[in-house]
DNA sequence: CCGTATCCCTTGGGATACTG
DNA sequence: CAGTATCCCAAGGGATACGG
C-alpha cells in the first residue's frame, strides 16, 4: 500500500505567484517533489542506483559492494526503487534462485540528474567545510566568553 | 559540535575504478556527498532555500509562509543552513529584535542545482505514479491469488 | 541464495512553555 | 519578535532468526 499514489497532485500550479520561477513548490507534505525527494534522499537509494549504473548486479553482489547495509534495508530499498519504476528486478527460476537488478531507462535519467548535484557537492565541499569550521569556531569563542 | 567537520574526506578518490564515471562515491557513512545530501534532503531545508531565492525574509515571515513548520524546526533548519554557509543571518540590534535571512552566493548556486532535480521530478512524476500504480496492482493481484 | 519476520534502539521532529 | 528548553511520539533502520 504505502500511499503516494492516490493523493492529490501536490505540485504547485503557479496561481498568481509573485515570482515566476520556472519551478516552485508548495509546503504541503504530500507534494510530489517531496515524495520523490524522500526516495532519492534516503540512506541507501542513491548508492544502489550508482552501483547499477553500468551493470546488472545480484542481490548478494549489491550487499557486498555497499558497505554496512543490512539485508533488510537492501530489500526495502530495492522494493521502493522497483515500485517507482527506477529499477527492474529479474528472477531466474533456477535453484538456487538467482535474482538480478538493473536500472530502467527512467532510472538512468535519474542517475544523470543526480550527478549534477553530486558535482555541486564535489565542487563546493571545501567551501562548506570552511563555513562549518568558521561557524563552529565563532560558536566556541562565544561559549568561552560566557 | 555536531561533527561533519573533522572526519576523513570520505569522497571516493577513483583508485583503480573499473568504470571511469565522472563521479563515483563510496559507501562510507561519513561520505561528503551524504553529509550534504542529508542536509538538502531533510524535511524543510529546500523549502527555506526556495522561499529565500529572491528575497530576504524575517523569522516570522518564513514561519508564516511554510505551512506546518514548528518554531523549533525552523530554528534548527536555519542554523544548519547558516552553518553550511548557505544562508546568512542578520541581526538588527533594535527593540523589538529584527532578524532576517538571505541566501549566500553559495546558497544561490545550490538552489539552481536543485532545480534540475525538481525539473526531473516534474517531468517524470506521471511515469513514476504510473509505475507505482502498476506495481501496487500486481501486488494486489498476487495477494488475491493466495 | 534471496529473501521475510521480529525485536529494539536511535533519530527526526511536533507541542508546549518559557525568556531577552 | 525571535528565539531556548523540555518532553514525547513515530518513523527509520540495525541485528538476529527463520523460511522457500
Amino acid at each position: 500500500m504505502e500511499e503516494g499514489t492516490s493523493t492529490s497532485p501536490g505540485y504547485c500550479c503557479d496561481t498568481e505567484g509573485e515570482f515566476n520561477d520556472a519551478f516552485q513548490w508548495d509546503a504541503r507534505e504530500d507534494c510530489e517533489v517531496r515524495q520523490i525527494l524522500d526516495r532519492i534522499a534516503d540512506k541507501w537509494s542513491l548508492l544502489v542506483v550508482a552501483l547499477l549504473e553500468h551493470r546488472k548486479l545480484r542481490f548478494t553482489e549489491l550487499r557486498r559492494e555497499i558497505d554496512g547495509i543490512s539485508q533488510r534495508m537492501l530489500t526495502v530499498t530495492l522494493r521502493h526503487l522497483e515500485r517507482d519504476g527506477l529499477v527492474r528486478r529479474t528472477v531466474h527460476p533456477t535453484v538456487p534462485p538467482r535474482v538480478d537488478y538493473a536500472l530502467t531507462p527512467l532510472g538512468v535519467t535519474l542517475h544523470q540528474t543526480v550527478q549534477t548535484l553530486v558535482a555541486w557537492t564535489d565542487a563546493n565541499q571545501r567551501e562548506i567545510a570552511a563555513a562549518r569550521a568558521a561557524y563552529d569556531r565563532r560558536e566556541a569563542e562565544f561559549a568561552a566568553a560566557q
